[in-house]
DNA sequence: ATCTATATGTTGCCTACCGAACATACAAAG
DNA sequence: CTTTGTATGTTCGGTAGGCAACATATAGAT
């Protein structure tokens, strides 16, 4: 993959109108995150914000008992930091690469001006916020219904959909501090996917087999986020929104 | 309680300027609301936008095989119908009166265009929506690690905050609902808070006794979700923002 | 005052998941 | 090619909460 880096591998930037996009490309930044980076800390302030284009970050609450749970992720069909535009300033999460590549990153002040413009910029990221609060909320009903065999499906398939590869770095640690369940019941329900086939993994790199099997097996929340995101982020390269 | 119906009485409509609040305050419709109603169905369309002064809503999605869970509720201190500015128009989630009571209602068009104008409102209206996230953020985290007795506990408090009184008419199977749980858990957490002299309940009717203990018989999410509302909505009357 | 719908109480069994402790086995570095 | 850190496998007992089936009690209607 020699693809050069491009602001338009992100999909928000894709969707920009010319001016907009001309407006900001020479203030984007692009860097490179490493796997388990924090990005932001619950609490703090957003210096950056970050569109990831081969990255995908975790939004991570961390309760005060040291247990864990993923929010949401961010990938290449988003931004991370949208509390900047929404008023808040901090959120009372933590944001950690999930998997490790490239973003482009932008002061957080001129996202902030482009937003108060209020023109078609602020009206996608708007409809992209909407749809993080549909997965938030597929997250906690996914939380409270299904089974940790339901939930890891769901997980690789969302991480899927933000990669270009079939293959994640994730160790089975990992992936349970993210759903917040034991490291024990990842590896019994990657056992089992991997023992029919759906998936293959070895210390730390899982590749995904058999896409329409894992789908099958996983809970309705995968779907109902994925439509919710082609609902309101179809691609829209260039045409305004 | 003789107090005379005042849109005052919902913290967002309190807190705007006076030259918003005059420019809305004709259009505001003040509604009853009766306990068990469907304010929205999932996908369906927002006409209106409601505005609650003593009622309480909740937004609960309803899976496929007809379990269900609350991701938020929505009282006084918000509106329900954040998806309309948002840009989504509609949203996955059902939304149903959990305490009957009263709501300003106001046709979407005008919510729309006033948010629009970009002013202060707007700024109102998106930092709402953050701390409506947090809330989302916190159910998925609570689902995942806490037990029935903290969730009812965190309940009953975001409950009672959004209420004058400190009894609220709810039947332990609808709660059940809510929090995506047996009724039978309910009961056995409910009958040991009354127990302990912490709550009492007879027939639908809930009456906290000791909100102290009942703080400290909940998990950490009550406080988190309190704070962050103090922290984005403290009390503004009609100080912009 | 009685009836009846409905809210609450209770019990037993079952499964998924937790916590902890430990065994194995691979990959990368020397 | 061996070492060693780390990822994965496995097992055990414990428990919360699921599902089912039923008992009781009370508010409100007649």
């Amino acid at each position: 993959m020699t693809v050069v880096a491009n602001p338009k591998q992100n999909h928000l930037l894709d969707a920009l109108l010319k001016a907009e996009y001309d407006r900001l490309t020479p203030d984007l930044e692009h860097v490179e995150l490493k796997l388990g980076q924090v990005m932001y800390e619950s609490g703090g302030l957003l210096k950056y914000v970050y569109f990831p284009t081969t990255s995908i970050i975790s939004l991570l609450y961390v309760m005060e008992n040291g247990g864990s749970a993923e929010i949401a992720v961010v990938g290449n069909e988003g931004v991370l930091g949208i509390s900047l535009f929404m008023g808040g300033e901090t959120t009372s999460s933590r944001a950690v690469i999930q998997s490790a590549g490239f973003a482009y990153r932008l002061k957080s002040q001129i996202l902030k001006d482009e937003f108060n413009r209020g023109g078609p910029v602020q009206r996608l990221l708007l409809r992209y916020t909407q749809a993080l609060i549909t997965q938030m909320a597929q997250t906690a009903v996914c939380n409270r219904h299904h089974s940790v065999e339901q939930q890891l499906c769901r997980w690789l398939l969302l991480s899927l959909d933000r990669l270009t590869s079939d293959e994640l770095t994730m160790t089975q640690e990992l992936i349970a501090n993210m759903l917040g369940v034991r490291r024990e019941g990842v590896t019994e329900a990657a056992g089992r996917l991997q023992r029919e086939g759906i998936i293959n993994y070895t210390r730390g790199h899982i590749t995904v087999v058999d896409r329409k099997k894992l789908e099958r097996r996983s809970c309705e929340c995968y779907q109902v986020v994925k439509a919710e995101f082609d609902r309101l982020l179809p691609a829209l390269h260039g045409i305004a929104n």
